[in-house]
DNA sequence: GCGGCAGAATTTTGATCAAACACCCAGGGC
DNA sequence: GCCCTGGGTGTTTGATCAAAATTCTGCCGC
């Protein structure tokens, strides 16, 4: 993930190949992903110009993009808001999840190269580095990009879109559930996923991707009840 | 993909009262999805602002909107394009499509009025007057109304977003295919999934509609060999 | 002399902004 | 309690700037 920090008008020719609208997006993206805003909150236009410095028509369009993939909602009276979610929205997530994942990890068992495992697995050591240092942030995104490099081996761009518009749409209540259970207790299913990818046993990696995304949705689900 | 539900019957100077960005998005959108753009065809926003009477902003946002959701492609240049499909492409869509339909239609069934179940008859016998009569624009709206209202029914915003994501992505694809067979040669098994619907057998309905997927699907695929 | 190609000028298109406009909600006056 | 007004917000426009594509032109090689 490219991490483009830099502010507007003072731009190197590097990063102003980007137009601001995509820079605003993805920054914006990457708020919701990882919960730097609460399910519920209210977000506005002209908020958004002064906090991210930026002109008011690339928010704008980098708004549409967000509500369209379902990561903003827009509120009939004029209010966007990152959405609240209940319980049969968790449901359908999981429903989803447990059939997209498991789908695009046996396809990515398949397809994997040698370096596309090594990748996988050096991704999963900074996330368990992560998790040492009870760095929540770093483990969000390093969990994110976990899921989403398996999403890109399994070369299938329609699925993983999909996939990665349900991350967004349940990103700030995942970071919820993690807040309040603490760093220490985030298993995954990462290590069995890993070593069923290496001896290319793809029913093997899909049923343990499976079983990660039910124990992670199902936290989720657990922690919206009580 | 967020529908700003209005109530029904409310019309005239509440259709003033949508926003441009909106009505361009709508319509764009149409065109899309009744293949009114062939696929390939590219799109320029300067054009569309002529084309359509609007302002640049408008159809700027209504583009990102459009872009996001799949329905067009941002071809890494500046240019943006109606998405090409190849082989690969449509076996994802079918594949997305022979679970999530089923699903739906399931959750539909076990929900659906009676007055659902009048309404996706009536629909169903416009679509065959459709047929009758030659008018393939009108059978692909029809054919398109018959399934969200399904959508509709099954009452899982979520899902129904990605299925009506779906298909934006095989519209004109879609479109291409019906102009090459014909209209006397549409055949849908939407009789057999409204008898199983009335009788409330959800998985006959669940195995119909699959039955209709994979069957319209599958010409587009054949379609695109020859 | 003819054709093709490189490079420059033109033209088309996209990106961004600032201001004008419309709308909704809150708060005050009657 | 109701109406009116003002501030703030979202929406839209048109202008401006930058970048890419296209066209044109003149030179070089054949």
């Amino acid at each position: 993930m490219n991490r483009t920090t830099g502010k507007l008008g003072t731009e190197g020719p590097a990063e102003s190949r980007l137009p601001a609208h995509e820079v605003i997006y993805r920054k914006l993206r990457d708020q919701v992903l990882f919960g730097d805003l609460a399910p519920g909150e209210a977000v506005t236009i002209q908020g958004l110009t002064d906090r991210l410095g930026a002109g008011m028509t690339p928010v704008r369009e980098a708004i549409r993009r967000l509500i369209a993939e379902g990561a903003l909602e827009f509120q009939g009276n004029r209010r966007i808001t990152v959405p609240l979610l209940n319980a049969d929205r968790i449901s359908e997530l999981i429903l989803a999840r447990q059939w997209l994942d498991p789908h695009l990890t046996l396809r990515a068992t398949e397809r994997a190269s040698l370096a596309d495992l090594d990748h996988l697995a050096a991704v999963d050591e900074d996330l368990d580095a992560a998790i040492a240092a009870g760095d929540l942030r770093r483990y969000l995104e390093l969990n994110h990009g976990f899921h989403t490099l398996i999403y890109q081996i399994a070369d299938a761009p329609i699925l993983a879109d999909l996939a990665e518009g349900l991350w967004l749409r349940f990103g700030p209540s995942l970071r919820v559930v993690c807040t309040r259970m603490g760093t220490g207790n985030l298993p995954d299913k990462h290590k069995d996923l890993l070593a069923a990818m290496h001896a290319r046993d793809a029913e093997a990696a899909a049923r343990a991707i499976r079983e990660d995304v039910i124990q992670g949705m199902e936290q989720v689900r657990h922690s919206m009840e009580g």
